[in-house]
DNA sequence: AACCAGGACGTGA
DNA sequence: TCACGTCATGGT
């Protein structure tokens, strides 16, 4: 077994399974979810959580997922969760709305520019490049809303997967496409796959790597 | 009360 | 190509 499966094996043990990405309405449902679905993957199961998914791709550049939650709410509550109807927002009206999630100024920008593309794709699934060209969206974001808005198995690569490929000695280069290209081909292109090893990167690297503390290895990876 | 969080862009070397 | 400054709020 290759290092990317074996690692992916025992943080699955570790941790168990995360059912990114989260949905308000899951949260609302069932609090204790916290908008979080393991075992289920059937979501997104309409163009509504489609489109949800990408903004929070798009608000939680660099920024806690909490405070991107905040915005999503005020977004929902102001009827501006579809890409029809957030166009429909006065910019100065979408900066406070989306406010929460820091970065208003962009971000407000960069939820316009993709809407207006979300709106025109109509059901087709949205190239990598397309993504990527949209100004706002690099290959993280990108990656994330393929994987998780449009189920196609795109690896995800983020601050922490990239130190933990450092901290594990898994890697040398520590570019985006390098480590994505890693995992990609030490495992089976399977979306739920991917989806969980995203997450589980992130839960492990909170638990490690936070408050400027980079605990000794885990022996047990 | 600095420091950081599920990055991306613009600029200058 | 690549390092670096910038963008902003809310929690610790």
């Amino acid at each position: 077994m290759n290092k990317a499966r074996s690692i992916y094996k025992m943080l699955l043990k570790k941790y168990g399974y995360q059912g990114w990405w989260p949905l308000l309405e899951l949260e609302e449902k069932d609090p204790n979810s916290r908008g979080y679905h393991p075992g289920d993957y059937g979501y997104p199961k309409n163009d509504a959580q489609r489109f949800e998914i990408c903004c929070g791709a798009i608000l939680t550049q660099n920024t806690a997922w909490k405070n991107v939650e905040a915005a999503l709410r005020n977004l929902r509550d102001a009827k501006a969760l579809q890409a029809e109807q957030l166009l429909r927002v006065r910019l100065p009206q979408l900066r406070v709305l989306i406010r929460p999630a820091g970065y208003f100024n962009q971000k407000s920008a960069y939820l316009r520019t993709f809407a207006a593309f979300f709106r025109k794709l109509d059901e087709r699934i949205p190239g990598r490049d397309e993504l990527l060209g949209l100004k706002g969206i690099g290959p993280e974001t990108a990656d994330s809303m393929l994987l998780y808005a449009f189920k196609q198995p795109k690896f995800v690569v983020d601050a922490y997967t990239k130190r933990m490929c450092s901290q594990l000695g898994l890697i040398e280069s520590s570019k985006y496409d390098d480590v994505k290209g890693f995992f990609e081909r030490q495992l089976p292109r399977e979306v739920p796959l991917y989806q969980e090893y995203h997450a589980l990167i992130v839960e492990y690297a909170k638990r490690n790597y936070t408050k400027k503390i980079t605990c000794p290895i885990d022996e047990s990876l």
